[in-house]
DNA sequence: CAATCATGTCAACGAACATTGACTTGATGC
DNA sequence: GCATCAAGTCAATGTTCGTTGACATGATTG
């Protein structure tokens, strides 16, 4: 686990007194472990250690733990969001990213596990509080569309954090045909939220 | 805040050396706490404080922080809402449930808290998987019936979950039109678990 | 009244952790 | 080559918190 960070970077990059890639690697940790552990249980020793760097390296370049966190939480906030998807398969893609592919997206649940953690401690909630109106809302709304947009916009929200967060508590991976028929339903909930379909009396 | 705990005890209870209610008093502030904070913020010393007793005390009649924990997880996981649902009305029924009455009941937005706080910390979500696959999963599975009634069971309970935290995070009350939407669009969603609905392909 | 046990109090230990400042090492410009 | 400053290391401090065990006190029973 730690020895991999550990490793690529004392093979890729051996020169040392790289001020740069020294505050990349330990802001690339934080996002790691601050998205496994929450703000609270995270630990700036395991920070440093999983970035090859010693723990005063963090109050150096970035000032403390709460400034650490702050940072990579706001740049966990990529410009990530529905853009690209297809009117046509977006329920399917949506449950199809829930469902969590092992191999394929891993850096995207890792940063929305980041934002759940965020979002349910005390510590760190009111810091996430704007950044999910702006950047999450607000362009899901944008991008459905059509009537009631607003509020089939925070359905959506609603269930997708719903769904994100009984993955965190089962932990284990969705395989075959598992995996097939939690797609199925779950797509067919998404897809009661596109603006052309009616919902039922 | 801390006041109104320690005053209730000292004027209702006068008589000290209670132990089934100092026990009490104990876990009914743990509860309180460990809604609000989550497990890891959450401190004994305050919870003490709260109950009006000394800290050792904890020790003495749970054990520990994690036993504590654990009873005051078990016994806010009561049942929550009806298993008496009518089949023919069940979505609607659960979607109303959701949007709540007007007026916000603080005890179950407490015992949301705690759930929610529980399942997103990594210290206590294994403790809470527990509870949930035996008094939450099965019970909606057996009703549920049908084919695949078991990720049903689980995509429902997911969803649920989702429209509880959305709730906790908005506060304000659902109400007029826009209680009606979000009513509909979660029937919606809710009716396409049905045994007799087949999903689209 | 005396003995006994449950209940409650107190002080302190030890571990975990963020933080801090002094010290060392390497590079860069003159 | 030497002075200067950034980059990195190390040891220690102070705090918070769960835990622990010894001690005090009130009730109950004989």
């Amino acid at each position: 686990m730690t020895a991999t960070a550990t490793l690529v970077r004392s093979l890729a990059t051996p020169r040392r007194r790289d001020a740069e890639a020294t505050r990349a690697a330990i802001l690339e940790a934080a996002k790691v472990q601050f998205a496994r552990l929450g703000y609270d249980c995270a630990v700036l020793r395991d920070i440093a250690r999983e970035a090859g760097v010693d723990v005063a390296l963090v109050k150096r370049y970035f000032g403390g733990k709460e400034a650490l966190f702050t940072e990579a939480l706001s740049t966990s906030f990529g410009p990530d969001g529905a853009r690209d998807w297809d009117r046509a398969t977006f329920a399917r893609q949506a449950a199809t990213m829930l469902a969590g592919s092992p191999h394929l997206d891993q850096a995207r649940t890792q940063r929305f596990q980041f934002l759940l953690r965020a979002a349910t401690s005390p510590t760190t909630a009111p810091l996430l509080n704007v950044l999910v109106q702006d950047r999450f809302l607000a362009p899901i709304r944008e991008w459905l569309g059509g009537e009631e947009a607003d509020a089939r916009a925070r359905v959506f929200a609603a269930a997708y954090i719903g769904f994100l967060v009984e993955r965190l508590i089962r932990g284990e991976a969705l395989v075959g045909r598992e995996r097939e028929v939690y797609i199925d339903r779950v797509t067919a909930m998404f897809a009661t939220l596109l603006p052309d379909i009616n919902q039922p009396a």
